[in-house]
DNA sequence: CGGCCTTTGAAGACG
DNA sequence: CGTCTTCAAAGGCCG
């Protein structure tokens, strides 16, 4: 919670920065644990790779993408996302690799919470964003709203739409905070650039180089400008936000709202006068919808707009496509899934989803809370821009579903209540399995094996980081923080080869591993839980998903070792602390 | 060309 | 209230 923490903010943002320290740390973090270790390493690897790969390959077909040519720019919202991830991704790599404007890693150093930007860069870059996505919220006068971050529940805090809030800026803002590193690191926004909507007129006009700056081109606060407080919302390419809602624009926003960054960004990546206009996607309200995403009107791969045949617009505009807020996971999974990609020869995103799926649970809880959070403030801000929205409008527009039952061939009866979800994924149990599993029937369905990657992801992920780096190191003293509440599934699954599920976790607990606690479901997220979980603005799950899902192998065996509670809540409160100063052994230790 | 596969999480639907 | 289903992203693969 700390980071969650949104009343503090100023804490918080030192929290991340100590937090951070697992940023580059992450790697070090580590240490302790071979496993984490090499996990990190991977991820270096992946990273370095990635900046290279960004420069030619990756980076060509998605910036081309992205890059503010002139399309039309009816993408969606999903662009605009993908220009978070990818912006954020390229922070992490860039920023954090090249270090393009910050020799070295400034942030880290710096503790002022004032500038975000440093102190988010000691923050994974997750939490960079993170970071950066709090300040200016912290910022805003309203920001009880905000802060909720954690505690408040989101309903309250909303009364929603009339005061937009901050909604506006914050979930995507921080995202698009990425966005404008997205292009820093090699490139040079020149191309991109040069024109920004000017805050006030929303006319474009030439950013300053601090804002151009690739990597934190702004900080807010440095920043003497305002950005234009809508100007994220100007759709641009749309992508990256949601649409506007009406309430959106009347309020003004506090300048505050809008975070520098955001605005510089968004302007230079969406060239603006591409997109003032409200294309197809306007919103009931009429406002143009950057996450309004009609089918028909998506923009093809190579960036051009389908042609959008009058029918189909008329179509979008009788129901606009809008399309679900991205949940914590498919937030990491766009961040880093170059990076899997550029790791391994696999391309399939089914077999990269599920590197991805393992290296989600072999993150540390507070490197989820992040994403747990983003997703969170995500949503947040969908329900405010969306209001009368619900996830059931886009019910039957996906095509269909696999057939769920799937399950015929394993058919056992146990599976019965198991999701469609993979009933490979099930079985296979991240430990000992799981692992394995999935990737030797990936690889095996593959013609492709991902040669590098298997072999490190087993080492890594598997076996040895589960059980070591728990034990070991606690590496994530949070994970044990978290795992209290609920039992690590996937420990437990670990722990149970065969028979069980994955999906079970969420509700069942293992026996054997599983603690006494046990809430099983989910709702008894214990105190601490709750603290650092983003409180999840719908209410029914109030369970954090850490709880819920799977925890690190961490915080199974911190579970295991000791009493949940009062560990865990000194944890939460020391933890950051404790993780600068001692090792993560020694943590878990003196927890016991 | 469109659906499948795969992941986790959120939320709706249903019993 | 608990369980199940659908969708979100993504991109190669398959029919």
């Amino acid at each position: 919670m700390p980071q969650l923490n949104g009343g503090g903010g100023d804490e918080l943002g030192a929290n991340d920065e100590l937090i951070s320290f697992k940023d580059e740390g992450e790697q070090e973090e580590k240490i302790s644990e071979n496993v984490s270790a090499e996990r990190d390493l991977d991820d270096v690897k992946s990273s370095l790779v990635n900046e290279s790969e960004n420069n030619s390959s990756s980076s060509d077909s998605e910036q081309t993408e992205r890059r503010p040519q002139p399309r039309a720019d009816l993408e969606s919202y999903e662009k605009a996302r993908e220009y978070f991830t990818e912006a954020l991704r390229r922070q992490q790599d860039g920023g954090f690799f090249k270090s393009p404007h910050y020799p070295g890693y400034p942030f880290l150093m710096i503790p002022d919470l004032t500038n975000p930007y440093l102190s988010s860069g000691a923050l994974s870059p997750s939490a960079r964003t993170y970071l950066q996505m709090k300040w200016p919220l912290l910022d805003v006068p309203g920001t009880a709203v905000l802060r909720d971050s954690r505690s408040p529940t989101p309903g309250q805090l909303s009364n929603k739409v009339p005061v937009v809030q901050h909604a506006h800026m914050h979930p995507l803002t921080p995202l698009i905070t990425y966005s404008n590193e997205h292009f820093s690191p090699g490139t040079p926004p020149a191309h991109l650039s040069p024109e920004i909507l000017d805050p006030k007129t929303g006319i474009p006009r030439t950013p300053h180089p601090s804002e151009l700056s690739p990597y934190y081109p702004l900080s807010p606060g440095a920043m003497g400008q305002i950005p234009h407080p809508l100007g994220w919302l100007v759709p641009q390419q749309g992508q990256p936000m949601y649409p506007i809602t009406a309430g959106g624009f009347r309020h003004p926003y506090p300048a505050l709202a809008m975070n520098a960054s955001m605005s510089s960004l968004v302007s230079s990546h969406f060239s603006p006068h591409i997109v003032p206009h409200h294309h197809h996607g306007l919103h009931q309200t009429g406002i143009p919808h950057p996450a309004i995403v009609s089918a028909a009107i998506k923009q093809e791969p190579n960036g051009e707009l389908s042609p959008s045949p009058v029918s189909t617009k008329k179509e979008e505009d009788k129901k606009p496509h809008i399309k679900k807020p991205l949940n914590a996971f498919m937030l990491y999974m766009k961040e880093m899934r170059a990076k899997v990609v550029a790791e391994c020869t696999l391309k399939e995103s089914a077999a990269i989803n599920q590197i991805l799926g393992r290296r989600w649970h072999s993150l540390s809880r507070e490197e989820q809370a992040k994403y747990y959070e983003l997703a969170r403030k995500e949503r947040q801000l969908h329900s405010q821009l969306y209001p009368g929205w619900s996830a059931r409008d886009n019910y039957g527009k996906r095509k269909k579903r696999k057939r769920d039952n799937k399950t015929d061939s394993t058919p056992e009866g146990e599976d019965t209540h198991t999701h469609s979800h993979s009933l490979f994924s099930l079985k296979s149990s991240p430990f000992i399995l799981c692992d394995f599993r999935p990737l030797s029937d990936f690889s095996a369905r593959n013609k492709k094996p991902c040669v590098q990657y298997l072999p490190q992801e087993k080492m890594i992920d598997s076996p040895a980081s589960s059980h070591g780096s728990m034990l070991d190191s606690p590496a994530t003293p949070s994970a044990a923080l978290a795992s209290p509440a609920a039992p690590a599934p996937t420990h437990s699954e670990q722990a149970q080869p065969l028979s069980l599920t994955t999906k079970p976790d969420r509700h069942h607990h293992f026996p054997l591993l599983s603690k006494p606690s046990s809430s099983s479901s989910s709702s008894s997220s214990s105190a601490s839980s709750s603290s650092y979980q983003p409180t999840s603005a719908s209410g029914r799950q109030s369970t954090p998903p850490l709880l819920s899902r799977p925890l690190p192998l961490a915080s199974l065996h911190a579970s295991l070792l000791s009493p949940p509670s009062p560990f865990h809540q000194a944890a939460l409160h020391s933890h950051h602390a404790l993780f600068q100063s001692q090792p993560l052994s020694l943590v878990t230790k003196s927890a016991d």
